[in-house]
DNA sequence: GTGGTCTAGACCACT
DNA sequence: GTGGTCTAGACCACC
């Protein structure tokens, strides 16, 4: 399903965090889909269930899916998620990088063409 | 001088090295300019200096500051910083802030008013 | 394993670098091997585990090793070292030595025999 | 005379060892001609006497130059250089270099050119 | 007075 | 049990 860099630096959970949320953001997980199960996806990854269950957790707290007692977890709709809060940050960290490309060399145009680019391959709900 | 959350998950010496980062970006902290001294500045703080010193490492080591011994550290002149590396992380970066900000409801217009509002606000070396 | 001087003017850090640094190059420690652990050496060697970790800390920066929380330190595979950096250090140092060795008497041949030596020891990946 | 990296981590008075060694053997300056005196050179250079004083110390130890109380630092002719011990180090330091550079990518050819390169610019006494 | 190194010892996060 | 962070406090090298 994906591949995991046990070399690394940033802990496994993380990363399950980071590209679970990719999948869900370039809709290859849609809406209300069902996630694998923590046992399955430990199996698959050969990774400590713990770790997965981590990862789910967190993907809950931040509003991209959502848990069923004893059915499994799922993909939350998207116009619903609660993004208030994310957003915030999400503003934050676009600033902080901004300036810090900006200072490294590159000009606007080179960056507002990478965000054209990202935004031709994404598919809108 | 700056705020640090020292109950975060993030490290002291690494909500310090991003602060500093910032300030050199910003051009708050011109070239040459000298820094706070490491006790200084963990006095100021009532942080560890051992601690202050990893933060100014970090940096060293990334080329945004060089130290003296038995003078002090200083912002390394922007233009030599080297750069390439670090640009690649922040293109890598700046894809994965894209569409997330884009899933989160964002449009490109608003993503790229932020980028003008950032690059005003930035001076030029 | 190995000798330290801990009277020497050069850090122990800096002479643990230069001795791990060695034994990867020289193919002793093989590509993903496990390095001895922090507090391992530390006792081994009677030497605070800080100083350790700061050398390990160095050698994951300069891309020699990688290290994972709660599992290890590991030797990075050799293809995927950042050189150009590295490379261009070397360069430099090898005209300083070339330069000292002729000055001090050595001929070119004495110089060649030298790398052929070395050459004919090291093993490739 | 030369330009010292203010900005290098290296302590200005190994810096002044290493210019004035190359110096010494690229023959620029002369067998038993004088330096400039301690006062003299930190004046040009804008640095305190005793950290000259400290690198006349350390050339002096090396064999590379000698000093006649009241009259200044002169170089020591090259073929009575005692060399034993520098030799042994440099030699080693020649070893090591080549295996970082072979580890690095480069080829022995490149290696050697190098060495021909700097063979070729070089006077011999 | 400045940065840099080292120790001793505590506590946390991850697996 | 592993690496990582942080503190407290000592001592050294450089300028």
């Amino acid at each position: 399903m994906f591949e995991l860099d046990v070399r690394s630096r940033k802990p496994i959970y993380e990363q399950l965090v980071e590209k679970l949320k990719q999948l869900i953001i370039n809709d290859v997980l849609k809406e209300d889909e069902k996630l694998p199960s923590v046992r399955e996806l430990a199996q698959q990854l050969t990774i400590n269930p713990n770790t997965i269950q981590k990862a789910y957790r967190e993907l809950e707290s931040q509003g991209y899916i959502y848990s069923l007692k004893g059915k499994g977890s799922f993909v939350h709709p998207s116009g619903k998620v609660d993004n208030e809060e994310e957003l915030k940050k999400v503003r934050e960290e676009l600033k902080k990088l901004f300036s810090e490309a900006i200072y490294l060399g590159m000009t606007s145009e080179e960056i507002a063409a990478l965000l054209h680019e990202v935004e031709g391959g994404q598919q809108d709900d």
